[in-house]
DNA sequence: TGAATATGTTAGTGTTATCTAACAAAGAAA
DNA sequence: TTTCTTTGTTAGATAACACTAACATATTCA
């Protein structure tokens, strides 16, 4: 009899299988060895053992020679990572406006190492962030926007604010 | 003869034991076996391997039974490793408000996966936030915190703001 | 249908990093 | 100085991943 490989706490290598998976899934339908291959950069024999051992975690099914697919288990994993994958990009790409490339290599690399308080204040900071009005948002973004290019802060133009300032020194 | 086995570029990991002799070492002045043991939480064989690793890097000096101590190159990169540590801790401390303990173990897990890029623009947002003056930074670092707390945005007070944005629809 | 091609798997290796158990050296105390 | 304790090293096992080379199955198309 054979008792499934379940529970035990998976490594970025596997979760980085499943988020692959997913992503062809939902590109294709299906998954296949090649493509996994492909997307992740390494050779089909990797593949076909990190598939072995993502079955045996009752993750993926997959019958020898035919595709892969996630189980509901390995969908909803998948999910938790390609969210953080998401929301990480749109940190570093829209707030941080780092070169989409980059960011899409960092965002796969923090993906893995957030903890569930810091993925919850950061995604709390994005929403902040992308959801504010026209008149909060922009205002203090633009102004990091500016400091970002030039290294100088834009002018303050707030004369009530500025005498608060100066009468403190 | 032989030829050491420098240049290659290091895995996270001897980053890590790096950094680890580096902190050691401004606490007590050298480093030994069991210090660094200790703060890795790994036993002291790993150590010793790992040393020997270092060594044939051209990043540590290790005498069988001694001391260990970084050499210029070594601590060049231990003190970038830092850098990027103290900067990831700032941010998700200060900013995300992240409980201390927490940033700091997911600090020293992101510390590895950030390219140049991102960090350099990470560091310019804390460094903008952390250096605002009293009239910006607080503003709407306020207005997050209150957003973390609460989920609602703090009324806006800007009336010819408000205008703008009620005549847009 | 039956080669030729494309795709997938197995077997065996190498690398990195961990561990335990057994041994060796240094330092402290008697 | 000799023993005891602490610390460090070596040897050898294990685990996770990657790779190449060789083999097996599917698919295509002539």
């Amino acid at each position: 009899m054979h008792i499934e490989n379940v529970g035990e706490k998976l490594s970025s290598n596997m979760e980085d299988y499943l988020e692959a998976i997913a992503l062809i899934e939902k590109d294709k339908g299906v998954a296949r060895v090649k493509d996994i291959s492909r997307l992740m950069k390494v050779k089909t024999p990797s593949v076909t053992s990190a598939l072995n051992v993502l079955v045996d975690k009752g993750l993926v099914e997959h019958e020898r020679y035919g595709y892969a697919e996630l189980t509901k288990d390995g969908k909803r994993i998948a999910q938790d990572v390609l969210k953080r994958h998401k929301m990480l990009t749109k940190f570093l790409s829209s707030i941080l406006k780092i070169d989409p490339q980059v960011a899409a290599g960092d965002a796969c690399k923090m993906e893995h190492a957030l903890s569930p308080e810091t993925y919850k204040k950061l995604s709390t900071f994005v929403e902040f962030v992308e959801t504010g009005s026209e008149v909060d948002r922009p205002l203090w973004l633009k102004g990091f926007d500016h400091y970002l290019k030039t290294g100088k802060r834009v002018q303050c133009k707030n004369k009530q604010a500025l005498k608060k300032v100066k009468s403190r020194k």
